[in-house]
DNA sequence: ACAGTTTCCCGTAAATGC
DNA sequence: TGCATTTACGGGAAACTG
């Protein structure tokens, strides 16, 4: 009867932040005859735990300008506050974290036509409420699980009893949420890549998909949509890869053991025949920020023994020339700070060939993956039809 | 009779930033007889203009547990908003700029004592209110440049003809301000320079100045408080300090022309028996968080057209071998990721010998000065003998 | 002592007012 | 329209609180 949604965080919507606004958008579906009288809506926010609405959350429908003069009325500048018990009483819960404590919000009018009256209520999706955007990833893979695994327009104790998801419902959101975010989705082989993953545990898995696409919405952006960064391959397929190709050839892949890091590995061939494997020491945002991605590549020099340094990267893989691939991305910054000499900073590493710093062979940090409800998940099964499009409709992007 | 004090941005007292939390403390200097009755006060915002207190400001006063039993009181967690007029009048003022707009607080107090009713009024000295950071060193020129200037407890019109300053007050407080931001205050040599640069104007000197001792502060502080930042030289004084000495001798100075930046300018000697002088572009804070300045001075290379680089800095002015100034501020960082190869980055300036971007000779970006009440000061006085000490007491920190 | 959670607030960006 | 000022809020860190 009425279809509220929920955008507060960018792209992340269901989401509230205390202290934060937020806007909602409440629809009359159906026609009412003609009515001189104003209908007023109150919006109000579940009872269970400790928020409140701490603005003014009453207002008049409107005909809608744009649309088939549905009424509909947009609440704008809404803000949730936490209530302060002076008992130590936390409301109820306690048993799941912040982030998987579900919320809804509710919207309530009455009015009276032909001496009837009638009551309309309706409510939101469920939503979590966070207190610091360090909270987001949580928050926002419990979002995702909850409209992935059910239709249930309201069902607050989900995450008491949560279901299983399949490779297959989970990829899609996964390949959902990279388009989302940076317009190029995630490929099978990429895919496939992520689910191997799935199975160590450091940090929880939704933490380190967050950190990726920060790091790509940031610095990333252009290099991710040209599809350059192959992104979660494992060690042994990297060599597997690699090992063929010409030397010089790489790949950029996101840190397994770190988050929101990218390095790129390269293939090199020794005097002796060996085939020897180098990944660089991941680049995270700080680094970034001080130097564009496709800049470090173009720069990136290694130095032997004092050597005159060399940029061992000649081939994106498979067997693109790197300018080829990234010479529109370079950022040609000679910048012309009259007196001064410009200068920029240049990615470097330094070898002795006293072995000591050369990189073992095989002993990959473990991949990622998240406690907590998901630690289910390794039945791989086949497409389903449900499309991204559908997950935009139901999260109403 | 009280006496208030007024932190809230640490190291900058008397400046509050409305909706941040600040503190004062109100003490009772005369000893009163023995009461058994609460002595209350009142803290109340000046009525001049459009803000007020928005938290509880009323207590009771205390003896002090550590002193010599005076009664105080301190209110924490006042916080400070702007009235909303509902018409445009926004209260008086408005030829001043916001950070030149003085406010007080008062302090009241009322009691009766052998049937005599006694009221007690005080105030703090003039506040400046700011509602961003933005404009902390306009609020905290206001400040010094009051307290500098005048002994009145509370002249709210102050700049509406502020008074002129001479050189030595003002060197005074300046080197003040670098000794209580970063440790090691300002040589007479460097107070020399600064007077030099107060003449030109791109900028506010002051915006300037805090920009300089904001970048100390994060990212330069031990290489300050090692005195090796000279700082302030002008380009001629540069020149006429470095043409004599050995090759590759360097100093280290602000950048004139933009806020927070540090470079460093080295002489060389061309073949043909000339001398030239070359400065960097400045650094920022932006590159010296991805690297810490003294790892620049030690890794700074210069390719001239593809030979081996060369790091051209060898001796910190006037003669001391670089290593040996700064290698204990040198981050060893060859960070142990271990399936990585350890990557640092490392500042290059690229030289092409076809002359187009060597840098020119003399043109030197003009030095910064403040407008506003600030455009006098140029008679330059001997010491006074205000010393730190008083300015310390003075601000109360 | 500690982990989960919230609060605090700088600093950038955007919005607002004049 | 542009400038001065305020608001918004992400993000790092400190404070809180069971």
């Amino acid at each position: 009867e009425k279809q509220p949604c929920m955008p507060t965080h960018p792209q992340k919507p269901l989401i509230i932040k205390t202290g934060v606004q937020f806007t909602t958008k409440v629809r009359l579906l159906v026609k009412l005859p003609e009515v001189d009288y104003q209908l007023k809506v109150k919006t109000t926010f579940d009872k269970s735990r400790q928020f409140f609405i701490l603005t003014n959350n009453t207002k008049v429908m409107d005909i809608e300008d744009y649309s088939n003069g549905c009424l509909s009325v947009e609440f704008r500048h809404l803000q949730l506050k936490e209530k302060k018990y002076i008992n130590g009483t936390k409301g109820n819960e306690g048993l799941l974290s912040v982030t998987e404590e579900l919320h809804s919000l509710s919207f309530e009018a009455c009015f009276t036509v032909q001496g009837l009256t009638i009551d309309l209520e309706t409510c939101s999706l469920p939503l979590v409420v966070i207190s610091n955007v360090s909270q987001l990833p949580g928050g926002w893979a419990s979002v995702m699980w909850y409209n992935l695994l059910t239709d249930e327009p309201r069902n607050l104790a989900f995450f008491g009893n949560p279901p299983r998801a399949t490779w297959s419902q989970l990829s899609e959101v996964l390949s959902w949420q990279f388009s989302t975010f940076a317009g190029q989705g995630l490929n099978k082989e990429q895919l496939t890549m992520l689910g191997e993953k799935l199975l160590g545990k450091p940090f929880s898995f939704w933490m380190w998909l967050d950190s990726i696409l920060e790091l790509i919405k940031k610095h990333l952006l252009p290099v991710w949509n040209e599809n350059y960064i192959m992104g979660f391959v494992s060690k042994e397929m990297e060599r597997t890869l690699l090992k063929d190709r010409e030397p010089g050839t790489f790949l950029l892949r996101f840190s397994e053991s770190h988050l929101g890091g990218i390095t790129f590995t390269w293939v090199e061939h020794k005097d002796n025949g060996d085939v020897k494997f180098n990944s660089v020491e991941p680049y995270t945002k700080n680094r970034l920020s001080a130097l564009p991605f496709a800049d470090i590549i173009r720069d990136y020099k290694v130095i032997s023994d004092g050597v005159v340094p060399e940029n061992p990267l000649k081939f994106l893989y498979p067997d693109i020339p790197k300018d080829e691939a990234f010479g529109r991305l370079y950022n040609s910054q000679p910048s012309k700070v009259h007196p001064y000499i410009p200068s920029t900073l240049i990615p470097i590493s330094e070898l002795r060939s006293n072995s000591t710093s050369t990189p073992p062979s095989c002993q990959s940090p473990e991949p990622p993956m998240t406690p907590g409800e998901f630690d289910m998940l390794s039945e791989h099964l086949c497409f389903d039809i449900d499309t991204m499009a559908q997950w935009q409709e139901l999260l109403r992007l």
